[in-house]
DNA sequence: GCAATCAGGTTTAATAATGCAACCACGCGG
DNA sequence: CCGCGTGGTTGCATTATTAAACCTGATTGC
């Protein structure tokens, strides 16, 4: 079977899911973000098989979304903290908890909402803008080639 | 070995991710945002198995995502369009674009660059803003109770 | 100082999800 | 009525995910 490896595509979404778009991965990140570190408290709060744990940290460290750091207390172990590329992962995890906050069929079942820490009020929704300012939306926007293309003499 | 199922979690990023955090749905919601909508259309983007593509647009349909219409060109076939739920999805697939244009490792490798209509010129980065305007990072939000518990006398 | 326990994995064997290709049904053109 | 394009479904081989058993090195109990 293979799963079809997205990493060659052109496309910077598919660039982007073949990093962190299987099963478990934005979820670790989740985590981390929370602050957790230790491979047993991602186990403990994600609940998957530490084989497949171990697996995404590998990949996850593999690709400097995560990396080691030798200990926090003292102990020989290691624990796992995100580089900056993985914090640049953040507005995705915000952006998948607004989704669902607004369109969940069952919004009663979400535990949580997202607040600024100062003031303790909800953010607000992510949004897009120009550079000169305007809010944009779908149909506002559109895809150009990066840069223009050599053409062959 | 069932795949688990994340759709009883309260977190609000793993229940949408059970709901298209699979390797092909967000591609063919980018692929829907960008105004295709017939299946040959998808098989041929994307490059997947058509049995793969038919189960993915059924749970997309299901999860009211997709709808289904009639036609457009006068045909007998169907079409499968975004339902509002559907364009709801578009900042993660924005969020998702930044990323990988702020942290591929090859970026010369990246097609196309988000920009603006009107003007052409390239959008601003999605961020983050409290409701009394002030730009949030990660540390400066927490998470909350979604509603006072009710204290059991 | 020796057993028991725990963190952090690896190995094994079963089951579920892919991928590919072949097949089917329908409408249409000739 | 024969073939072709669209839009799928069905089988089967291959791979991924899973739970559970096992392993190793460090820490704790006594």
């Amino acid at each position: 079977m293979k799963r079809t490896s997205l990493a060659g595509d052109s496309c910077p979404v598919a660039r982007a899911l073949d990093v962190f778009g299987d099963w478990w991965s934005l979820l670790i990140i989740r985590d981390a973000s929370l602050g957790r570190r230790r491979f047993g408290e991602f186990q403990a709060s994600l609940g998957l098989a530490k084989n497949i744990l171990a697996s995404r940290l590998r990949t996850l460290v593999e690709h400097r979304i995560l990396k080691t750091v030798p200990a926090s207390d003292g102990s020989a172990y290691q624990e796992y903290v995100l580089t900056p590329k993985g914090h640049g992962i953040f507005p995705i995890l915000v952006a998948l908890r607004q989704w669902s906050e607004e369109f969940d069929e069952h919004p009663e079942e979400i535990a949580t909402i997202l607040v600024d820490r100062e003031k303790g009020k909800p953010v607000k929704k992510l949004a897009l803008y120009s550079q000169d300012g305007r809010l944009l939306n779908e149909a506002d926007i559109t895809l150009k080639p990066r840069k223009a293309r050599r053409v062959p003499a």
